[in-house]
DNA sequence: TATGAATGAGTCTTCATTCAT
DNA sequence: TATGAATGAAGACTCATTCAT
């Protein structure tokens, strides 16, 4: 296997493709190397060590899923907008990635907490996007402005992340981006009468 | 320590502990039989492994867990009641029991893919819970005739269990159970104005 | 290979002879399990880690050293006698057990300068026994009075060290023993005419 | 750092810094490299491979060594005084090198056995140089005649050597020249009143 | 029932050396 | 001459489970 993609790259798409495949751990540095095309060795010139491969693997990752969301957003006018298209990007950008889905939703959970801490960094910033899109809510008066953002955040991700585990895990036998209107709302309207 | 509980109990409880201390990787078989004042060999005259003990463990706490908001659903009349009192309880009991709530929410999701599945089983009683409130309140008029049963238990389910997990995350700062009533306000009516 | 030996010594007898035959940076833990007919993991019931292992080796074997040497030297009222019989000790013991000779002169002199400060530390043991005959010997009027016990110290050590060194490396072709008596007439009397 | 020094000493002298910096088995190829202001590379331009450095390292620096102490030696005429002026000359150039102290009495040590057999080799060149001076003191009747060459070669290198090395070892706290007289009068009278 | 000594499979990481440029 | 990215072999240690007592 031989690419133009740099090293780093190449190594991180390696790590997902072997997590997918073989389970978090039963992905050995050395079969990571080997379907990244490199000697074991050549890992730890672009990494310090196994955990440095997933956190940065989990930054990359992330960091592409943000910023694509973000661009998506920023065309939309009300914050229900604004929200639905998160919500279906975010579905789409998964349903699209079938490693990545599994990888994220199932296998680097099962880190240990230190790895754990350092992932939730990295998804600081996807909950700081959730906040705009709250508080522009807020602030065109379509969402109430006595309900606590925190909460709401929490709803909101809990959802997302609920529905997308559930579906990972029922080996996505439905399509999940077509349920984002449904979702959408949900979390705006809830489930009352 | 020498107790009269039934060994298969105190085997159980002294899991918790170690995994609440020591955390899921650092949970030996052999600290969990010294908590337990048990030989090694012991466990395996209760416990058919290790994986065993800790989906005994999740079936034991989660079978008192619904048992307990059963019973406080049971005398509630509308689903909103019914919906709130199951949030408040499901806060009450991880607040009176931070070894629990830190062994559940965090530690026993580093667990492999395999032993995920078997709680899953395990949670499908939970979910089967929240399903009869859902209903109840279709039955009732009190939620919408058209919203989809998965989706809904989905939003309920990932709601609570996001708010908790943020909550032991930050070292459970605030009081988890006073915002049981503005969860159940967002659930039922959303965020929308 | 089944024996009524303690486990622990049986461990440190398979060590010497391990790395006797492969050279300190070939004695790996596993072979030396074999030798000492156990599995690795038993290795690790009775030592911290392979440096404990080495440690543990040089003290149980200077130690023995050293009570033979003493038992000895006790016998005999001469400082001038007690340094020939030290010396004559020291060169039967290493002559009747090749495998230490090479041990402890050789092989053990490659570990790292944490485990040789450990060595110096069970070495003082013997460099005391040194000071002891040499302070007999002042006392009694044998020795000079204005000398440095620790100059003196270095002189025998140095020299008994040196002379084993040499004749172990020499593949022991000669008989150190008997080359004792010219070793304590040189130390005593020196060169000179 | 660039310099006019031909790259074959230059290296030499990175690989001695080096040592004595991080020790034996810390002192990388690599860090040498660095040390020396050229690449990993040009390494193996100018030695065959990393032992070839070390013993390099110890023939050229024991090369100039022998070679001080054969200059000094030469002006003096009895062989009481030649040994005492090798003493003195030995102890001084390690007083005034403190890293290249370190690296013979130390760190070189820990090398393996193939590489001390060759070091030993070198070691030849200052053994021969102790045996001019005990034959020419047999000559002239400085000396005993029946002592054996051999032993007493071993008392003298011994000596020196243990003195330097505890000296080492004790971060040279004390004046190690100032010592050479009595160490000479230990050699030529002994310790024997 | 209860014990606890013994087992042995499994992996991340380092670093001397090479070779295409 | 000089570079430095890439190589890949090799080993200490942990811990779930067993079984003789």
């Amino acid at each position: 296997m031989k690419t133009n993609k740099p090293k780093y790259k190449q190594i991180i798409d390696a790590a997902v493709i072997v997590i997918a495949e073989n389970g978090y751990h039963q992905a050995q540095v050395s079969k990571i190397a080997k379907q990244a095309g490199v000697a074991d060795g050549t890992i730890y010139l672009y990494f310090k060590n196994k955990e440095d491969i997933l956190i940065s693997l989990f930054r990359e990752k992330m960091g592409n899923f943000i910023d694509k969301i973000d661009e998506e957003i920023a065309g939309k006018q009300t914050a229900a907008e604004k929200l639905l298209v998160m919500i279906e990007s975010h579905y789409k950008i998964l349903s699209s990635d079938h490693q990545l889905a599994i990888v994220t939703q199932l296998e680097l959970r099962q880190s240990n907490k230190e790895l754990r801490l350092k992932i939730n960094e990295v998804l600081k910033g996807y909950l700081k996007l959730i906040d705009r899109i709250i508080e522009h809510g807020m602030n065109t008066g379509e969402f109430r402005q006595d309900t606590e953002v925190r909460l709401v955040r929490q709803m909101i991700f809990g959802t997302i992340d609920e529905t997308v585990t559930t579906w990972v895990m029922n080996e996505e036998k439905y399509d999940l981006v077509a349920q984002a209107p449904a979702v959408q709302q949900l979390l705006i309207n809830g489930m009352g009468a």
